[in-house]
RNA sequence: GGCCCCAUGGUCUAGCGGUUAGGACAUCGCCCUUUCAAGGCGGUAACACGGGUUCGAAUCCCGUUGGGGCUACCA
């Protein structure tokens, strides 16, 4: 029957918090499967929680689906664009929706005191169980969940679903403040939207036979459900901040792509083969819910970090260079931006070293004109008197190298190492401190390089007489 | 407590009655090498347990154990 109907999935979160990895990864289930079906794609702010809804957070949770790449199709003209569903802004829809419940002996209002003891293990039972409670006004609205039978409905990656309604209470379907409660927002919704695939978080499994009975009341015809399993801390308890960055948010300000984010996000609880490496359309092009698994999944940050190291070697240099630019502006280094060749060469020496842009971008300052982050102890040891002839011998040669490129530096820094009766090492490895400050650095004939003579010999000379000043003082 | 879901190496997973149980991350070793990485090659490491069903179970069924979820006028 859903077959019939032409596929439309959502993401419905709820702006009470930035955007998470588990929110994302369910963002992501949805999209990619409506993209496959070539179905719409619907993004809705959950907002009926008045007390911890913000409005930062929604710019928080748009902007973090616009950059995993994660585009929606449609919504209320927002300037032009598809702007997403608000609840809060369909208050009528609802309403209607419970009158007509209420008219119908499905629903009663219920006067009976909000329970607070939530927390407390032990059941609580209200007086409305008995059913009777009722008041022409005022108080929250119950659906009237039948005292026998089952409520069954499709879960396609956990089959079919059977619950008794006798273990189901009356659970509220409008608050006393006429705001709906999720279960009812979200069917009254998901009817309305004509959602066909209701992919979302195994922690919703329990909450279904109470929104299948509401679809049943109110005459609609139930979706196809997927519950997707959970993603885990270390521990095995919810993924949370304290396990370390949760938000995407954070990941993006970390110095993540977005590319390695949507790949590692979409093998937690889903695999096809061996496929490791992919893109959103890559992704788009073999995604099924059958390939989604039912077991819940510890969050990997050593993958995830392997991922991103992976898509920083998989993006085109130029690619790469023009997200980094932001970074090396922020890190205050003077990027000449009229040399974009030299710029991409020094970042893809860094590209095999590094896993965040971040993390680049701080092992790039060598290559800038800028005052030296030296590595104090490892020069002390590296740089001492015994280098002073070698090094000084070295600038000669390179003062007047013909060709300032990589092969021509190399055979200069060996040529003189054989004549010194040295190995190779004894040349490099303090030139290597003079020249970046610290004893590990991309290849020393291409750092060179890449700094170009005029500041290759700046630095040479520096460190000449950082020795000399040492010698002095020790 | 009640109800529900789940269970292959440390982690993510492939497997859909017959496999030397495959891949990836991590880890260990070797190679490469001017350092650090990257890369290449190789190693250690898993079917939670107990019953069935079957000629044959990681695969099917039932228990046990373990983990997770729901049990709100939160979503």
């Amino acid at each position: 029957m859903q077959t019939m109907r032409a596929p439309r999935l959502r993401f419905a979160p709820s702006p009470t918090g930035y955007l998470h990895v588990g929110g994302a990864r369910t963002a992501l289930f949805n999209w990619a499967l409506a993209r496959r079906l070539g179905g719409t794609f619907i993004l809705r702010i959950e907002d009926t929680d008045r007390q911890r809804s913000e409005q930062v957070y929604v710019e928080a949770i748009l902007d973090a689906m616009r950059w995993l790449g994660l585009d929606w199709d449609e919504g209320p003209d927002v300037g032009g664009a598809a702007g997403p569903y608000f609840q809060m802004e369909r208050l009528d829809l609802y309403r209607r929706a419970a009158e007509d419940l209420l008219a119908r002996n499905l629903a009663y209002r219920c006067i009976c005191p909000a329970r607070e003891d939530a927390e407390t293990s032990s059941p609580v039972t209200c007086s409305c169980a008995a059913r009777t409670v009722s008041a022409s006004e005022g108080g929250a609205l119950r659906f009237r969940t039948p005292a026998e039978g089952q409520v069954t409905f499709l879960d396609l990656i956990h089959g079919d679903m059977s619950f008794p309604c006798a273990d189901l209470e009356d659970f509220v379907l409008l608050k006393a403040d006429g705001v709906p409660t999720y279960n009812f927002a979200a069917v009254v919704d998901d009817a309305g939207m004509q959602i066909t695939h209701v992919v979302r978080g195994d922690d919703h499994l329990s909450n279904t036979p109470k929104q299948v009975l509401i679809y049943q009341a109110l005459g609609y015809e139930t979706p196809a459900f997927a519950h997707i399993p959970m993603i885990l801390g270390p521990d095995r308890k919810r993924l949370s901040k304290r396990h370390g960055a949760v938000s995407i948010q954070q990941f993006r300000e970390d110095g993540y792509l977005p590319e390695a984010l949507t790949n590692y996000l979409a093998r937690l609880g889903w695999a096809h083969g061996d496929m490791e490496l992919f893109d959103l359309e890559e992704l788009v092009a073999v995604f099924s819910l059958e390939g989604v698994g039912k077991a819940p999944a510890v969050f990997d940050y050593d993958k995830l970090a392997w991922a991103q190291a992976a898509w920083l070697k998989r993006l085109p240099p130029q690619e790469l260079r023009d997200r980094l630019l932001p970074w090396f502006e922020a890190a205050g280094l003077p990027v000449a931006v009229d040399e974009p060749a030299r710029l991409e060469a020094l970042i893809q020496t860094l590209v095999p070293r590094s896993v965040t842009l971040d993390d680049l971008v701080r092992q790039a300052r060598f290559y800038f004109d800028v005052p030296l982050d030296w590595d104090e102890e490892a020069s002390g040891k590296v740089l001492v008197s015994a280098v002073v002839p070698i090094l000084r011998a070295l600038a000669e040669r390179l003062a007047t190298l013909a060709d300032w490129s990589p092969a021509p530096i190399e055979d200069a820094f060996r040529t003189l190492a054989s004549e010194l009766g040295i190995k190779a090492g004894a040349v490099i490895q303090p030139a290597r401190v003079a020249l970046t400050g610290r004893t590990a650095s991309p290849g020393m004939f291409e750092v060179a390089a890449l700094l170009g003579r005029d500041l290759t010999l700046k630095r040479l000379e520096a460190s000449l007489s950082k020795v000399t000043e040492g010698v002095l003082q020790g």
